[in-house]
RNA sequence: GGGGAGGUGGCUGAGCGGCCGAAAGCACCCGCCUGCUAAGCGGGUAGGGGGUGUAAAGCUCCCUCGAGGGUUCGAAUCCCUCCCUUCCCGCCA
C-alpha cells in the first residue's frame, strides 16, 4: 500500500497514477475518513493525558470525588477510541484498495496494444512442414490428457501423463538446479495453502478475492503463486541490512479459479486452474531494487535461452501491469503451433507497495530506525514452457527431440515418441 | 483429538494491580583508557501513531509485553475467548 503521508501531501499524483492504470482509487474518501479518524484520536489521547495524571494523582490522596470523575472520563475517552478505531479501520480498508505507483520508464497506456517490446532472443523456428500445436501433440504422444482431466476434474485441468510427467520434473530440476547453483538462489518448499494476512501482504486480498480457492470454514486460501509463501517468509520481521538482498526460489503448485477468464484459452495446456511454476523472489534494499529486478528479468531469461526458444521481453504499460506493479515485464515465448506468443513469465518489481502490506523492514546500520524493504518477484518460469517447448521441438513425424539441457534430467531419453 | 507447560525489546530472560515500556545478560553504537588482540571504565540503543516543526533534528502526548474482549480510577500482572509454540497420549503419509 501507499503511505498515508503520500495521500495527504501528494492526492492529485496517486489520482493521475491509479487513473493511468485503470484503477480507481478512493482518494477523496480516505482525505475524509484521514480528517475524521485525526480529530477523534486527538480528542481521546487529549483526554486519556489528563486521565493519566489524575489517576496518579489518585494513587496518592484516594479521593473519592476525583474516582467519579475520572470513571467518566474513561467512559468518553473509550468512546472517542471507539469512533477514532472505527473510522481508522474504513481508512486502512480503502488503503489496501488504492493502486501502486509506476517507474518513470512505464510507458502510458490502457491496452496490451501499448505495452513494448524492449528485445527479442532467436527467431521463429524454420520447421518445413506445418507446426501442430502442443495439444495435438501432446495427445497424439499421450503425455496430454485433457479428456480424462474433464472427468476426473472438470474443464481447465489436465494430467501429463509418461514422458509428459517425466518432463515437467526434468525441467523443475533443470530450472532449480540453475538458479540455486549459477544465480544464487536459496531453495525453498513453501505451503501451498496460507492465511489471509499473506494474501493481503502481496496484494492479492482484499480485492481479487474472486481469482483465488478457498478453504472451506477456515482462514485458509490455495496458493495462487509461490509469490504469496514466499514474499510473506519475512512478513512482521525486522531483517538486518546485511543480508540484503535476500533472493529465493520455489517450485510450486498454483490454484486459480480463472474467474474473469470465461472463454478464453480454455484449450490446451494454458490457462489451467491447477497448474506449477518456478517462482523467483527477491527481498532488497529500495537501492538495489531496480538493478536486482533486472537481473531476477536476465536470469528468468537464462532459462529460456538454455531451452533453445524463441521469446520477447515485453515492458507493461500502465493499463496492463496490474494493481501491485511498480514496474512489469513479460517474457513471451513463440509457439509455432498456436502461432502466437505465449507468455511464460511475468517478472514484478513492487518498490515497498508489498512490504508495507507485509511489514517487512530491515534496519540500514545498527541502531538506525528499520526501513520498510522492496520485493521482487517472477517466474522462471511457468511449467507451460512445455508448450513452446513440444512445438518448437517437434518432427514431422509428430515425434519430440529432447533439448540438450534436459537430456541429463530425461533418463536417456532424446525422443519423446520413440518405440 | 485429549491433557500439561508457555508466549515479555534485535536475542536470552526477570517482573509485586500504580514507583514498569519493563531488571539483568548478550549483541550493537558513541566516548574514555590501555603500545597490538583481548580486557576495563562511562554513556546510549524497542516499535507504531497523533500534535508541533518548510524539512531534518528536537519537543510533546497516546498506544503496544501473542491477538481480541472484560474487570478497575489504574492491567505485562486478575478474568474470558482465540491464535501460536512446546511436551505427553491418540491418530497418521
Amino acid at each position: 500500500m501507499l503511505p498515508l503521508e503520500l495521500i495527504r501531501k501528494d492526492p492529485d499524483r496517486v489520482r493521475r497514477a491509479a487513473e493511468l492504470k485503470g484503477e480507481p482509487a478512493p482518494i477523496d474518501e480516505i482525505l475524509k475518513l484521514d480528517k475524521e479518524w485525526r480529530e477523534h484520536l486527538h480528542k481521546a489521547e487529549t483526554i486519556k493525558e489528563e486521565q493519566n495524571k489524575l489517576s496518579r494523582e489518585f494513587a496518592k490522596t484516594r479521593d473519592e470525588a476525583l474516582k467519579d470523575r475520572l470513571r467518566q472520563m474513561a467512559d468518553v475517552a473509550k468512546q472517542e477510541m471507539a469512533q477514532a478505531e472505527a473510522v481508522k479501520r474504513e481508512l486502512d480498508d480503502l488503503l489496501l484498495r488504492v493502486p501502486n505507483l509506476f517507474h518513470e520508464s512505464v510507458p502510458i497506456g490502457m491496452t496490451e496494444a501499448d505495452n513494448v517490446v524492449v528485445r527479442e532472443w532467436g527467431g521463429k523456428p524454420e520447421l518445413g512442414f506445418t507446426a501442430r500445436t502442443h495439444y495435438d501433440l501432446g495427445e497424439a504422444l499421450g503425455i496430454m490428457d485433457f479428456e480424462r482431466a474433464a472427468r476426473v476434474s472438470g474443464s481447465r485441468f489436465a494430467f501429463l501423463v509418461g514422458d509428459g510427467a517425466r518432463l515437467e520434473r526434468a525441467l523443475a530440476q533443470f530450472m532449480l538446479d540453475v538458479h540455486t547453483r549459477e544465480h544464487g538462489y536459496k531453495e525453498v518448499m513453501p505451503p501451498a495453502l496460507v492465511n489471509s494476512a499473506s494474501l493481503v501482504g502481496t496484494a492479492n486480498l482484499p480485492k481479487f478475492g474472486a481469482d483465488l480457492y478457498k478453504v472451506e470454514g477456515q482462514d485458509l486460501w490455495l496458493i495462487p503463486t509461490a509469490e504469496v509463501p514466499l514474499t510473506n517468509f519475512h512478513r512482521e520481521e525486522i531483517l538486518d541490512g546485511h543480508v540484503l538482498p535476500l533472493k529465493y526460489v520455489a517450485y510450486s503448485h498454483c490454484f486459480r479459479s480463472e474467474a474473469g477468464a470465461a472463454g478464453k484459452d480454455t484449450r490446451g495446456f494454458i490457462r489451467l486452474h491447477h497448474f506449477s511454476k518456478v517462482e523467483l523472489v527477491k527481498v532488497t534494499t529500495p537501492e538495489q531494487s531496480m538493478e536486482e529486478f533486472e537481473q531476477l528479468l536476465a536470469d528468468a531469461e537464462t532459462i529460456l535461452q538454455r531451452l533453445g526458444l524463441h521469446y520477447q521481453v515485453m515492458l507493461m504499460c500502465t493499463g496492463d501491469m496490474g494493481f501491485a506493479q511498480y514496474k512489469k515485464y513479460d517474457l513471451n515465448v513463440w509457439c509455432p503451433g498456436l502461432d502466437r506468443y505465449l507468455e511464460i513469465s511475468s517478472c514484478s518489481v513492487f518498490n515497498d507497495f508489498q512490504a508495507m502490506r507485509a511489514n517487512i523492514r530491515y534496519r540500514p546500520a545498527p541502531g538506525a530506525p528499520p526501513k520498510f524493504t522492496h520485493t521482487i518477484n517472477g517466474s522462471g518460469v511457468a511449467m507451460r514452457v512445455i508448450d513452446p517447448l513440444l512445438e518448437t521441438y517437434q518432427r514431422s513425424d509428430g515425434m519430440v527431440t529432447v533439448p540438450d539441457v534436459l537430456k541429463p534430467y530425461m533418463g536417456g531419453i532424446e525422443l519423446i515418441g520413440a518405440r
